[in-house]
DNA sequence: CCTTAAGTGGACATCGTGTCCGGTTCGCCA
DNA sequence: TGGCGAACCGGACACGATGTCCACTTAAGG
């Protein structure tokens, strides 16, 4: 069980750590910053968040999960029922809001490779098999990291901000990308 | 002109550089250790290297040049006269290759974004636009950084190392998605 | 109350980065 | 060959971020 007082740290942390990286971006706020606009010391923050991926990761996990929800329970073309190909891209389209919103949280918080070490991209990773599973794809496993690449936070920021392109033209091209690994079967 | 010392002491600085990344990872490469290994100051390392990114493509400069070549003036179906689908097909293999000799090399020294802003990157772009703009494919500007995202040396280095991939099998699925993507236009 | 264990916070040591400047070496030209 | 200016060299330095550690505080239950 968790006392009070760490609760409310908690709480302060997580609010101050999404305010500072939507501020600055996430790759130039250090764990001092954050320690000090939350109003604990170095070791409290430490103690929870070995670093800010742990922060970062946190604060995506409330959407990630509903998300997650709706892939496993939710209507289709994005649940259960709809064709794979129509799925998946139902899925893409999903990711991209998802990157509109937090994807300037997530940059620079992961540090390297982690992106594929959180358990997310399991679960995304797990979802997309599966689809290729069911559209009878031989050899699916190399294919899905392939699918996947694109949503590289990274990517889609420098989509969005140096390409300047829109949410809805990279959705068009992941609709299209989904079309023609599944459609043609 | 360069002068002689110069010449010298940069031959030894990419010599070190190339070793100590692929004995300890470029990540873990601090721009000291290679100072110390090519038996220069840091000064010196500084004066013509800004950055770990500065070295790691200059190491891997000529390589890109060749394919780069092969591209341009190469025999088909790299090079020009084959069908956009078979050429994208035989950029990807050939990158796969790149990868498989360079990834370590390059990983971890791109820091961020780094990989867009490199010279090379752009080339890539335009020869995969060219391809799409020559297949007809509408709106290419979006799709074109979706094709290029699973070449990212973390993608490529997480199905390798972490999944067990082999090169042939990540060809395998990248010719599937050039196919998909250009073969059913 | 009082005890106990978890929680707290800031000081500290360490490491990597990037800069700066006095001394040295090169290459040209007389 | 000898001298000169400019480019080059290299280590010392200051700074900033990281992660750890420990003495103190506070919450929760008996």
């Amino acid at each position: 069980m968790e006392r009070a007082d760490a609760a409310r740290n908690r709480a302060r942390i997580l609010e101050a750590a999404a305010r500072l990286f939507a501020e600055k971006g996430a790759p130039n706020v250090t764990m001092d910053d954050i320690a000090r606009a939350a109003g604990v010391g170095r070791g409290t923050l430490y103690r929870r968040y070995p670093d800010r991926a742990a922060i970062a990761v946190a604060l995506l996990d409330e959407h990630e999960r509903a998300l997650q929800e709706r892939l496993l329970r939710g209507e289709p073309p994005l649940g259960p029922g709809a064709p794979p190909a129509e799925r998946l891209a139902a899925f893409y389209a999903a990711m991209v809001g998802l990157l509109e919103d937090h994807a300037h949280l997530v940059l620079g918080a992961e540090t390297g490779r982690s992106r594929f070490e959180v358990g997310a991209y399991g679960f995304w990773r797990a979802h997309v098999r599966a689809l290729l599973a069911a559209a009878s794809v031989p050899e699916p496993e190399a294919l899905v990291d392939v699918l996947l690449a694109p949503l590289d936070p990274e990517v889609y920021l420098f989509q969005r901000r140096d390409r300047g392109l829109g949410p809805e033209q990279i959705t068009a091209a992941l609709t299209r990308l989904a079309a023609g690994v599944l459609g043609a079967g």
